[in-house]
DNA sequence: CAGAATCCCATTCGATACTG
DNA sequence: CAGTATCGAATGGGATTCTG
């Protein structure tokens, strides 16, 4: 990590045509040239798609092709310049592997991870808005953490332990005083739930219901009384809008 | 009870056509195409500058010009489109006054004092990453927000009500189990900190230590034993960059 | 003062094509 | 697959001016 001298806000005039591939503003950001930590949260999670791709990097590592899946609408080209300022900027790192075939990662720093309570809380603001309307599609990480993000713990009962199955994507969830998920196998958990698509679970949590009712898009296997318990352990936010 | 009567200036000239087969960029928002709440949020929230005047709006209302004076960066242009979009998507509302003398203020609906939690998670965010630099400006309500971003309770102690004034503006604290700030006079606060700029103040906080060394920029009146008391429940996070 | 309206160029984006 | 390169088009936003 370098740290780049900043000049001024003047762009400089054609310095050449380099520059026209460089883009600047997120260079060493400096739109707001406000102290606040908010302002500097921006000036690095504040560009266009930017923090969607933390979000599906926040469940682990992910490959280019893996975040245009998940985030259908953004452009190799515009994805290849967020990763860029968001590894200059410290939040995400590469990770070459050469395991089982030769392949690239993007994985956030710890700084990257620590990004998560901002998200979330981001999350139920929008969920506060609105409906999730099930026309609009949801990645796999983007149902998990919303799940996560309007956890309300296990007021005294034990924890539960839940498998998602979501298309390829296995997620194992531990529902303690808190909610810790992460990729996995979700052969031990107490409850699998399984879906092609996200927004079945989704449903399922949040209508506070029982899961009979998608059995035709959503199956669940396990101690169904668990997963009502697990299911009662989540509230999703009141609408503040009509 | 505002009459929210909103498309006032797009005319609509007998173009009633095509909806649905015209994907409009930004008109309606839907950028990410992403049922993610942080998605729609970022919608609303994520263009520039947007998330910045919400927060100068969380301390109460205010007017176009004292907008402008806390984002000096901010041209009246951006600023004039941003209050467009928040009003429009409902984390605003205008308030006209006729009082002392006619003034228009803008002040945040219930949704958008709702977004609250999610701003101070960015504050606390980009405060993790690199110290307050004192060579960028803070607003007032930036600087508050920065401490009420930052305040981890009593911790059985009694509330402790701290005064601010910095500058012109005026803010009284209250430091029970959760921080309230609101705007007003400092005149019963127990402690009365005072200011010509915010990062005085700030710095007093930050450095977890008396006050007396900022004597020269900062001046306290009170018990200075509440202030020190008050100062330790404060707690800024450790830098994840270096 | 509080914006609305114009002008206009730099930035940014999406689509497509290309490459190692 | 994992990006680059290029190009045209849309948008953003600074500066300036106008108005109630």
């Amino acid at each position: 990590m370098k740290s780049q001298k900043v000049t001024s806000n003047v762009p400089e005039p054609e310095t050449e045509q380099q520059a026209a591939s460089q883009p600047r503003p997120a260079e060493h950001g400096r739109w707001y040239a406000d102290g606040c930590g908010a302002a500097f949260a921006l000036e690095v999670l504040g560009e266009r798609w930017a923090m969607l791709i933390v979000r599906e990097l926040l469940l682990g590592p992910r490959r280019f092709s893996q975040l245009r899946t998940a985030l259908p609408k953004i452009s190799a080209r515009v994805l290849t310049e967020r990763l860029e300022g968001l590894e200059r900027h410290g939040v995400i790192e590469r990770q070459e592997v050469t395991e089982p075939v030769p392949a690239r990662f993007y994985a956030l720093t710890e700084w990257g991870r620590a990004a998560e309570p901002a998200i979330l809380a981001l999350c139920r603001w929008g969920l506060s808005a609105r409906a999730h309307d099930p026309g609009i599609g949801v990645s796999p990480v983007a149902a998990v953490l919303s799940l996560k993000a309007n956890y309300k713990g296990a007021d005294g009962g034990d924890p539960i332990t839940v498998g998602l199955k979501i298309g390829d994507a296995r997620f194992v969830a531990r529902l303690g005083e808190t909610m810790e998920v992460e990729r996995g196998d979700p052969a031990e958990a107490q409850i699998v739930l399984s879906a092609e698509q996200p927004m079945p679970i989704l449903a399922a949590f949040y209508r506070q219901t029982g899961l009979s009712n998608l059995a035709g898009s959503l199956s669940a296997r396990g101690d169904i009384a668990a997963a009502q318990a697990a299911i009662a352990r989540f509230a999703f936010p009141d609408r503040l809008t009509p």
